[in-house]
DNA sequence: AATCTTGTGCTACTTTTACAGCACAATGCT
DNA sequence: AGCATTGTGCTGTAAAAGTAGCACAAGATT
């Protein structure tokens, strides 16, 4: 799980979403602890609690005050189809040489380009 | 090409680097002024400037100063395999209802988990 | 040559974001 | 009941990013 090395809360967001959405993180599976993640990421105490009540206010995870963090019933997982899809995109991307950044860009401007344009 | 409201310098950054590299911008193909992506965007001067300059340094764009900015040849579209892997997925996201936010973060999170990893 | 356009480079100010560090409340565990 | 764990909520401080406005230099345009 711990690759990158974000720094900013809304990247400790996104990659726990996409831990959880990916099914990386089950449903019901414990996080780490809001210090844990702060030292994980070399980040404050604070900005990993901020990460984690954005991804609560998505109903993504569920937190109880004691008993720790978990991935919220029914939160894990996209439809397989998309999921299938990334992997494809991310395949593809890698062996044409394009970056992460480049193809999330590329994806941003196709969104809503697609299924109602077909240019050329 | 105008359609979402980007804020900072980055999302400025993002949506035209999309833009080029999805070819809806083609190569050679002139960008508006500084100025006037600062006013489209309702950001400073120097916001504009800077997504600019990133790009520059990226070589997706040239800018010659009195002549404006331009799409750096061959810097435009990306290759085939990928535009239409990317189509694909915004098309599936969109259809199981899947945020541009949330579908970005799956796609960080399979990047570098497919072509190696193969669990289950 | 004169003028307009356009990218660039300032300065000073404001806003946002993250930091450190601690204290508190709710809850599980023994 | 007592204690450790964990999310939360402070405080004040520091760093990063954006803003507004202007001035300048390099070219293009006429």
């Amino acid at each position: 799980m711990t690759g990158t090395t974000p720094s900013s809360a809304d990247e400790i967001d996104a990659l726990f979403r996409g831990a959880i959405r990916s099914g990386q993180l089950g449903d019901g599976e414990r996080l780490p602890t809001v210090r844990q993640t702060a030292r994980d990421f070399c980040v404050a105490q604070a900005t990993a609690a901020k990460a984690y009540k954005s991804l609560e206010r998505d109903g993504l995870i569920v937190t109880r005050t004691a008993a720790g963090t978990r991935v919220a019933p029914g939160a894990s997982r996209a439809p397989q189809s998309v999921i299938e899809h990334a992997r494809a995109l991310a395949e593809a991307s890698e062996e044409e040489l394009i970056t992460l950044g480049d193809t999330i860009a590329i994806l941003r401007a196709v969104w809503r380009t697609d299924a109602t344009q077909m240019p050329t």
